[in-house]
DNA sequence: AGACTATTTTGAACGCGTTCAAATAAAACA
DNA sequence: TGTTTTATTTGAACGCGTTCAAAATAGTCT
């Protein structure tokens, strides 16, 4: 295939995601058809489902998009900040700065709790996407001085995946101004969290360490 | 009305209930049909919308009439269990026993984050469920020794209900045998959480007060 | 009893996401 | 060039949840 007629595809398969996004956008993704979605990019519903295979694909490739186009600023991020505060700030602040314009869109997103679910974070169709950003939360904690028990340390970027996409989860139906409330829970929680990852060494929380390493071990354990 | 005739319509009711039930069981919510359900009740698709308003509402029913069937025992256990630990995991430990038959329909009620959606454990439909059930946790780590900073301490039933919420959640897409990750995940994390109860007056913790307190007025703040 | 009203039941029809055989356009090959 | 193969596009049709006008049934009143 010649660089143009690549070209024609794609953009065909760029204007059926733009002319989605914004339905998405102006009606929300329930209430978005796939027939006005089709209407809107000037082709047949056909043709939709020729270049995704479901509504909800629309969204895993906007997903796939969003997160490639964050990598870059995530990473100078993480490079010019220091400490895993700023850091941690930095690459959450940046993604709901990112997402904001499709902030109603995300709930198709985060909606989903069931792993077996496409769409939901927890998915095999996600994995990628996840383990590229699990991968930003370790760097955001490495070279620091936060020190865990052994056992539970690797957990941690999982962890801290998992307290942003809780975030972002609140964020999602948060109806305050400008989701004001959000930005109250994301302050305090993050503040609290480096609180409880500084006093985690403490002698009189000891008891906790293997607990948390037990019971961190079931969630994650791969085997069935 | 007579009481025969309150009867006959009652009776119907509850056929479409148990009929869809039985369908939900062996297809799971998404795949199991109204069509299906009506013929298996007996009836014509109208019928069972005559009775339920939508397919969810049915799940909805079914969770009506588990809190309404399950509260006497959960006062027996709140009654004749008497530290927090023991009633936690009485009450807890029933719900999971109660729902286990029917623990694959649970998802159709847990995997709502939307709390506009009438089906969502945040929505103003469950909302009277919620708040029984939210009293139980209350009379739970009522007249206990427990002892949190007066401006958190209002929170407490409410953050215990959403453990129990978190707990059913995990509980529904685990798929290890006889949900042996969800049992573990109950146990640590019960510990842990009463663990944190004793500790949370300590000193050492006195900036997570006003951190935490703030944060929980603001996550449960009804204004917008 | 019959006439009238309220309740219950029916199934065709609607709009949705999705599928697919057929039509069309483009590319590769001779 | 014409022919064959591949890529793209189409829109009717399917099964779904849901709606609704009409029919059937039950209850009430004179």
């Amino acid at each position: 295939m010649s660089p143009e007629k690549i070209k024609k595809s794609e953009e065909t398969r760029a204007r059926i995601l733009e002319a989605a996004l914004r339905t998405f956008q102006q009606h929300g993704f329930e209430r978005a058809t796939m027939r006005e979605i089709a209407t809107e990019a000037g082709v047949a519903v056909g043709a939709a489902y020729y270049y995704f295979d479901s509504k909800e694909a629309i969204v895993m490739a906007f997903y796939e998009r969003a997160q490639r186009e964050m990598a870059p600023k995530i990473e100078e991020i993480l490079d010019n900040a220091r400490t895993p505060e700023s850091r941690l700030r930095g690459v959450i602040a940046y993604k709901f700065e990112y997402f904001a314009p499709n902030r109603r869109l995300m709930s198709a997103l985060s909606a989903h709790a069931d792993p077996e679910h496409p769409l939901s974070p927890f998915s095999k169709d996600t994995a990628a996407i996840r383990d590229e950003d699990i991968g930003f939360f370790a760097r955001a904690v490495a070279e620091s001085k936060v020190k865990l028990p052994p056992r539970i340390s690797p957990y941690l970027p999982r962890l801290l995946w998992l307290y942003q996409m809780g975030l972002i989860l609140f964020w999602v139906y948060d109806h305050s101004h400008e989701q004001r409330r959000t930005k109250l829970l994301f302050d305090q929680t993050l503040k609290m969290l480096l609180l409880t990852l500084k006093l985690a060494g403490l002698p009189f929380l000891r008891p906790m360490h293997k607990l948390a390493a037990d019971l961190l071990d079931a969630v994650y354990e791969e085997k069935v």
